[in-house]
DNA sequence: ACTTGAGTTCGCCTATAGGCGAACTTCTAG
DNA sequence: CTAGAAGTTCGCCTATAGGCGAACTCAAGT
């Protein structure tokens, strides 16, 4: 099984427009483009220098938005994407990559949990003392 | 018991320079004056043009960077600031604020679990089906 | 032929949270 | 008096994540 049965394409040619691609991420074009320079994901020009995408990128992107979510930036999440193979035929680096995102959710979930629970004390308040003061 | 009582002071005559308020703060002086343009402290100036603030200073900064690190932003912790007399004697608005950090963090904490638990069905990679593509 | 829609690049603008250097003033000490 | 430390304002720089308009190309439809 692809990837792409798997999110019910019928194998597209490779072709999306920058347009097709934002609004089938929900993102806007702008977005696309933005992603593209930061190599979230990356594309090919056809004969009118406009630029050419496989689903694939949709997907990449969806997953930096996931990413995004849970705390990462643009430029981890194209980290992340970079070591998953362009429309790749093994959905199972898809699926770890999107396992990872959830482990790094729960550690920034763990983390912030931590963090309310020192505020909890509100010690932050304490410690305040400090030297002389002066005219 | 005021809350500089609570606090270990000595009650300074209110009059404490950029440097001393950022030593005990534990940021930079840039920070502080950063932090005042914002609002989240305010000083007067003395006769030679230099800032003077009030240990007063100290907690709001101190209760500002626990609110960033459960998210809020200075705007969102000037905001709650705003709400506080200045060197209160009344450390149960202090308190109070501390208290609503705790909340917000908790706040923030189910939210991001949310996410995660929504993340993990990995769900954001379905969808993807779009209209025909084009050469 | 003309218009329209979608694409392109370029570069400036936003907000957030400061860092940093320049140039200048003020205060304090020796 | 003079040096140094610390203060001041101003403005540019950083990173992150885009928005937006200008000016232009390109392909398609009527």
């Amino acid at each position: 099984m692809t990837i792409a049965d798997h999110l019910g394409f019928e194998m597209s040619p490779a072709s999306l427009s920058v347009g097709q691609v934002a609004a089938a991420a929900g993102v806007t074009a702008n977005a696309v483009r933005f992603y593209e320079r930061y190599g979230v994901i990356t594309g090919h020009r056809n004969s009118g220098n406009a630029r050419r995408f496989t689903v694939d990128a949709i997907c990449r992107i969806k997953l930096a938005l996931a990413a995004q979510r849970v705390g990462l930036t643009l430029k981890e999440s194209a980290d992340i994407l970079a070591g998953i193979p362009p429309l790749s035929r093994d959905l199972q680096q898809w699926v770890a990559a999107g396992e990872e995102l959830v482990r790094i959710g729960r550690t920034r979930v763990d983390q912030l949990q931590a963090t309310v629970n020192e505020l909890a004390t509100l010690d932050f308040l304490q410690n305040t003392r400090q030297g002389r003061p002066q005219a």
